[in-house]
DNA sequence: GTAATATATGAACATATATTCATAAAGGAG
DNA sequence: CTCCTTTATGAATATATGTTCATATATTAC
């Protein structure tokens, strides 16, 4: 009793072994992962708009994004860690902009996509 | 005792009502996020992978990714209703494929970036 | 020194998500 | 019809994630 026969070998064996040879190492993958989950979230994504347009402090990411303060900071700590925002510190306050050109690349594609649907 | 007063103006008030104004709405953002989310989990990452490789049947897909057939099911289901694959039956067998040329091109975007980090 | 401001962070909580298990549904073979 | 196979699905569970609250840190002004 067997769950998984599978006689629907459409694909050989030694094709389905060259293509499992072939995946990305599972660290890669891993990190792939992580870098579309940091676009995953409405938060974010506004985020990134508004630093699209502009170079801003906390307080007004919190101001347009209509979010706590350390709602907006937790998520700009992610953003960070993924290298997606970079800041410049002056007196207390910190500016932040985006820190990576593909981002704009990477709202294009899902933009063309989601046009299709 | 106001919490965001931020004087940080580098920004005036006008910039930041015009950016506001043009921010894509919602819903958009809402459904750019989900988009992104199908790719933010490594097990999908990996059927879409096989998939880009060759068309392949639930179980076949279940032996690669090295996980449960239920498993395997459930995340097709996810990728199905984000018109990221499709199927033909055959039988009992239902053949998966890609249904998004954009995939390719969202790939080798993370991939880009993931080398420079 | 104190007071005020901008930001960051830890804990707590609620919600979302991925996986497993058990089982249902549907088709093919006998 | 019954048995077997392939896939789908609902419930349960464990884990991850986003937000809030309270507070810490750091800088500036007085």
């Amino acid at each position: 009793m067997k769950t998984l026969t599978c006689l629907c070998k459409s694909i050989s064996e030694e094709e389905m072994d060259d293509i499992k040879k072939h995946i990305p190492k599972d660290n890669t993958i891993q990190n792939m992962a992580e870098f579309f989950k940091v676009f995953g979230d409405s938060t974010r994504l506004k985020i990134l708009y508004y630093l699209s347009r502009h170079e801003l402090c906390v307080a007004d990411l919190a101001l347009l994004v209509n979010m706590q303060q350390s709602a907006i900071s937790h998520q700009l700590k992610l953003l960070r860690l993924n290298r997606l925002v970079k800041y410049r510190k002056e007196g207390t306050t910190n500016y932040y902009s985006l820190d990576d050109e593909h981002i704009n690349s990477i709202f294009k594609v899902a933009l063309e996509h989601l046009q299709e649907l």
